[in-house]
DNA sequence: TCTCGAAGTGAGAATAATTCTCAGAAAGGA
DNA sequence: TCCTTTCTGAGAATTATTCTCACTTCGAGA
């Protein structure tokens, strides 16, 4: 909260990650949010989740399907995972196995990277695609 | 080729791939076909990415700026590299070091993932975002 | 060679996610 | 309290992408 101001409409988008700590698409947010505060509109859910994401309360994701998927980063970090994707269904199943090895593996590889090419990297996602249970 | 006609709008944006082997955006494939064709209409374009993406001779890829990428598979199996992504500037920094690590580690990972969630996995994405050597 | 149906096309309209504009509301400091 | 800054809703505007439709091209078979 540095400058910010906490308003209703940010602590109600805040609210609808707390209840549904998953990767939600704006417009699923204004949907949560709509149901208890009608007057919240959807351009401000969306400059609240712009802003969200600069301060790094949260997390934007791009899984390819067109629109922007959302998720507190306390809740990404905490419960560390990644996703697949069902390119049939568009279903997004979250993993995180492996994860201890994973995160290992890519800070070394970021390391490497930052140095060799002088990028200073501060995230990286890793997307599988391919087909779910159901969709085989 | 299976079932599909090789014709001269499709042959004519492979060719902007084999000329310019990178990460072009539809509009970008779109402008280069036009100077030779002008003929050849946007939707065209948009039509026949799809369709090669399909049928897997290119590879669909989304950095989160709002517009897709295309990048020829062959070049990106040949020459496999990874990408990261300036989060000021936007540009896109091609890498194909520690490749072989990369692919045995993902390789395996995708391996226990698919056994365990059940998730025919056939294709992954790792991106890199942060800043490029000019906007640090 | 001619004919017919499927596949492919360009142009512009239509769509969908996101951003912008603008006038008004709220909030915090002097 | 007043004033400036921040924030807001509503709807218009923008941008990438898809759809529609009438027309063309191709290729297989008669």
């Amino acid at each position: 909260n540095a400058g910010f101001r906490l308003t209703l409409p940010r602590e109600a988008i805040l609210n609808v990650f707390a209840e549904n700590p998953k990767h939600l698409s704006a417009e699923e947010v204004f949907l949560s949010v709509h149901e208890k505060y009608p007057g919240v509109g959807l351009a401000t859910v969306y400059r609240t989740l712009d802003l969200l994401t600069q301060v790094g309360l949260v997390f934007k994701f791009d899984f390819g399907d067109g629109k922007s998927r959302y998720e507190l980063a306390s809740e990404a970090v905490k419960g560390h995972h990644h996703h697949m994707v069902c390119t049939r269904c568009g279903r997004i199943v979250d993993y995180s196995d492996f994860m201890e090895e994973e995160v290992k593996f890519i800070k070394g590889l970021e390391a490497e990277l930052s140095k060799k090419h002088n990028f200073k990297i501060d995230k990286h996602q890793i997307h599988f695609y391919g087909l779910c249970e159901r969709c085989q």
